[in-house]
DNA sequence: CAGGCATATGCCCAGATGGGTATATACGTC
DNA sequence: GACGTATATACCCATCTGGGCATATGCCTG
């Protein structure tokens, strides 16, 4: 498996991800509150071990998993550079009115504007 | 596409997504500058368009897409619950005692092992 | 040590997907 | 309207991946 969002791509994942995130978790529990088959619950949990998504503690015959938020974090500061565009629609007029102001400037002088 | 996850699954497609991030291209420029061949980077924006990622305008022949940031929102909100892992200082506390209170349960009846 | 529970793994299959190539469509120019 | 440019699409192929099933492994109890 690639990437961290590689990973986070399968919705079954995102959801095991999700419950690890309000406490760690049995692979039997996982199991039954996903109504997955074992065998799949599983094959999820190898690529996010793998993916360095979760750690396991082997508690008796279970194993417990817990998150490691590491890999999310990676996701995280991807998103960072977007992360002004969040509010971009939310202040159109803003733009709006910046641009305007650019072209009444350039229209006086002839000014070029770079982008 | 299934989900917004999926999309930026692919390295090109976010690769393309962090160039619009700074500013519009045309198909020709993201082609040049991913030096992939054009049938590639037009299919990857077909997906990009298709989930929202992307719009795109008419310039005479050519095509200038430019970036939309909702679906990358969605991607940002699914964090927030994770957020919290983000700073372990504050809330190593609570994992700790999570922890300690799972110990004091299997420590009754059996034994226990941690790593 | 047998037997049962919990989890991991191996195998096969069907569907999805990205790469590559060829072709279609759209537009602008002469 | 012929031609070149810019982009989209259709097609084929190799690969990957998740689902399902069977089975192996590990641990605990009697």
């Amino acid at each position: 498996m690639e990437s961290a969002f590689a990973v986070i791509a399968e919705p079954n994942r995102r959801a095991i991800l999700s419950m690890l995130s309000s406490s760690e978790r049995s692979v039997g529990e996982l199991m039954h509150e996903l109504r997955l088959p074992q065998p799949s619950v599983s094959k999820h949990l190898k690529v996010l071990r793998e993916g360095g998504f979760v750690e396991s503690r082997v508690e008796a015959q279970r194993r417990v998993y817990r998150l490691n938020p590491k890999p999310l974090r990676e996701v995280d500061a991807w998103l960072e550079p977007f992360r002004r565009f969040w509010s971009k629609h939310v202040d159109a007029l803003e733009e709006h009115l910046d641009r305007m102001e650019k072209e009444k400037a350039s229209s006086v002088k002839g000014r070029k504007r770079h982008d």
